[in-house]
DNA sequence: ACTATTCATCGGC
DNA sequence: TTACGGCCGATGAATAGT
């Protein structure tokens, strides 16, 4: 088999960039773009916050409110409330620039892709390194954003190799250097090890992938199933041959949000899920798609999570079918609930498409 | 016994 | 010290089909 080169690019903290290239004056503020629930106040959370409000402490995922603690002695301090419409029309300009560049484009999110660059550099991960720069400078001049690249023989080490120096980092890892590469960082670099396994490992008194090379496969499936196991085995040697794919776009729609008050009263929860399909449903129109699943989704007060789907018995688009099912979900669901809930999703998945048809509402 | 499907839960960004 | 969004996709157990 062939040597690939593949890139993984990633913009660096993208939302609050975002921001920045639409209000430069924000570029010497900390800069903390968040997700405010419909509580008021503070209620939510940050997505994405520029480094220097993450000099403080703020990250994405923490509360508004702890972010602002922590930034309390920066008067400068920003707090955007996220405008993911904004950020995607920047997304869409960014990967097209990188399509061009690429033999194979896979987008993973707004801010993500890999590209398979084999034919365009001839192997030459030299010629890639090259390339990989005229797309940095090219993103630069043309949407006044930075990313960070990984460049190597496959996705997982590209991945790896794009969070190693960032932002604005361009990391080339050729074949003969991935193993040394690998050895010396944390077990955490590698995708997919979390917080919780990682603290297993530790417990174990593993912290580098070197230590992580004395486990034997089969202890690794015992302990974390078969394809975990085999995964994290291939992974601390730099094994991985999964191709850059073209991805198919989004294969499930969901609505979530935060109710007002946590209840567990049905007519209220009812509502809110009324709601929520309405919303689902208007997406699931503008992409002309047919759905089979239909789930419900609880967030407890106590922040954890409960889920609820169903299988239908054919594709359908109907309102109508979606709202019903999922309050059928809604029902089942709270005949044993205790805690009250905070936040209320629905989702759709099982998607397929709608062929030709001009005036879909006139069918069921 | 193996594979495909369904459903609930988890974690990344 | 606490504080808490809105998405997505992956995983694996349970179940159904061959």
């Amino acid at each position: 088999m062939e040597t690939r080169v593949v890139f993984h690019i990633d913009f660096d903290y993208f939302y609050a960039q975002c921001e920045e290239t639409r209000s430069p004056e924000l570029k010497s503020k900390p800069v903390c773009v968040c997700v405010f629930s419909d509580r008021g106040g503070n209620s939510g959370a940050i997505a994405t916050a520029n480094y220097t409000a993450r000099k403080y402490g703020v990250k994405s995922g923490i509360p508004i409110s702890f972010a602002k603690k922590r930034l309390e002695e920066r008067k400068d301090a920003v707090f955007l409330p996220v405008d993911f419409d904004f950020y995607s029309e920047i997304s869409e300009k960014a990967m097209e620039i990188m399509k061009e560049s690429a033999d194979i484009f896979e987008y993973v999110g707004r801010d993500e892709a890999y590209l398979d660059v084999t034919k365009r550099v001839d192997g030459n991960f030299e010629k890639g390194f090259h390339l990989a720069q005229q797309i940095k400078n090219s993103i630069r001049d043309k949407i006044k954003l930075s990313c960070s690249i990984g460049i190597s023989p496959n996705k997982l080490i590209s991945k790896i190799a794009s969070d190693f120096q960032k932002p604005d980092g361009l990391t080339l890892v050729s074949p003969d250097k991935a193993e040394v590469f690998l050895e010396q960082l944390k077990i955490r670099a590698i995708p997919g090890i979390g917080k919780k396994t990682e603290a297993r490992f530790l417990e174990m008194n593993l912290e580098t992938i070197q230590d992580l090379k004395n486990l034997d496969i089969f202890t690794l499936n015992k302990e974390f199933g078969r394809k975990t196991g085999t995964y994290i085995y291939n992974a601390v040697r730099g094994i991985d041959n999964e191709p850059v794919k073209e991805r198919e776009a989004s294969i499930q729609y969901s609505k979530i949000s935060t109710l007002k008050k946590d209840s567990k009263d049905y007519q209220f929860l009812s509502e809110n899920i009324r709601e929520l399909c309405k919303e689902v449903h208007d997406v699931v129109k503008k992409n002309n798609r047919m759905f089979k699943s239909i789930g419900i989704h609880f967030v407890q007060s106590d922040l954890s999570s409960k889920s609820k789907s169903r299988m239908l018995k054919s594709p359908t688009s109907s309102i109508e079918e979606l709202q019903k099912t999922a309050d059928i979900l809604l029902k089942e669901a709270l005949e044993n609930q205790t805690t009250t809930i905070r936040r209320l999703g629905v989702k759709v998945s099982e998607l397929s498409e709608i062929q030709g048809q001009s005036d879909i509402t006139s069918y069921f």
